[in-house]
DNA sequence: CGTGGATGGTGACAGTGTCAACATAGGATC
DNA sequence: GATCCTATGTTGACACTGTCACCATCCACG
């Protein structure tokens, strides 16, 4: 068994080394992160179905099977791209809801956050969700990602809860409402399903303090 | 100009005749209804990727190229196979919503049979609001079911604030609200971005019932 | 210095969507 | 009743894909 990295896809690249050069000589450098690259390139141009083994291959100026040595298979590849986008998203709800003191207005720029990545990254969005990548928990970067960015919701909604501008009960549960209505209308909006009243809103901001707004008052009338 | 059915695909088949014997013979009897329905079995049976043109043909005994005549391409079949769904989805909302007086129960019947479907036939479910069928508006099917099924649901909510047991507000915008917190759940459950716990919590029916008192009670602090 | 493992390349196979050209069946028309 | 027309099905081809098996090259470590 010659037995490749056939189990450990590790596409990563901190260090941001310039090659060394080596471009056109027979080992690449660092192919795996230009795939990477390449694949999140052709998902923005081409859509989910332009992105290829070969043709990110192609892209990175190797030859079509050269990715099995850095990919099992193509779903790993589209999960390493998946991975990227999550990480992205994280950082921009970090930085979105560290900018308020109050819970409900952190809130509120964590839902326009969200929709604007789907917004301006349909594709990038659809497969970090999607069912392209089928097993999210398989793949440690997707998973971890995935994990932080949940995390700054539920600690956002935790300080509220604190600070009493959130009502009582399970953080987790009322993560799980907010994060739903929010990736709820990133999706039907994504998806073309909203009727041409409810995508003129205002785009995604409009559309993020429709969902927030409502969450916030509920559908109960109030007293 | 030959000019075959180019543009109006007509998978319909409301009178089920047998067939009047036909099967075998050259000219099938009703093909497009026997690849709409081999179509979805394969959907079932295979996931999306299993769903081609080839496959249906195939599964319903005629050449790879037989479908062209009923499909001018791959994405009006799958926009078939969509229709039928929605389809399916505003009968059986109908049902819910008739069955119960009360808006608020209604509405929890209607976020439940929502979510029933989406965990029963989640590749079927996917098709019917995801991305493989991209322009949606264009196949008038695809777009009568889903206004079919969004009426039930406005139709409920305006009439739960006649009642008063739903607060004031544009019945549209509170429509939104509450489909896209349905959708969202859906979505993410199916997708696997949900974690154990929350996927443990009863199932579709509990999920339903958590996302609806989720809007029903708010995100602020009752006084 | 040399060798072995990691990396990249070649070739092949089965499968797909789609186009073009051809064949047939059966109803409309004369 | 014979004839043509058109809707429907078939055959063949092309370019493309993911994946496998096998071969070539390079580099680092003994």
């Amino acid at each position: 068994m010659p037995a490749p990295s056939r189990d450990a896809p590790r596409p990563a690249r901190p260090s941001r080394r310039p090659l060394t050069k080596r471009e056109g000589r027979f080992h690449h450098g660092d192919l795996g992160w230009a795939l990477v690259e390449a694949a999140t390139q052709l998902l923005e141009r081409e859509g989910p179905a332009g992105v290829g083994l070969r043709a990110a291959a192609r892209l990175a100026g190797v030859s079509h099977n050269a990715p099995y040595r850095h990919f099992p298979d193509r779903e790993s590849m589209l999960a390493a791209v998946a991975a990227g986008g999550l990480a992205a998203l994280a950082d921009r709800l970090e930085k979105a809801a560290g900018g308020h003191r109050d819970a409900r207005q952190a809130l509120a720029a964590i839902a326009e956050t969200y929709l604007r990545l789907a917004a301006e990254r349909p594709h990038l969005f659809r497969l970090m969700f999607g069912p392209d990548v089928a097993d999210k928990s398989r793949h440690a970067a997707v998973r971890e990602a995935g994990l932080r960015a949940h995390r700054i919701l539920l600690d956002t909604i935790a300080a509220g809860q604190r600070a009493g501008t959130v009502r009582a009960g399970d953080p987790a549960d009322l993560a799980l409402g907010l994060w739903a209505a929010v990736h709820g209308v990133a999706a039907l909006f994504l998806d073309g399903m909203l009727s041409e009243r409810a995508r003129e809103r205002g785009g995604p901001p409009g559309l993020a303090r429709l969902v927030t707004e409502q969450l916030r008052l509920g559908l109960d009338p109030r007293p």
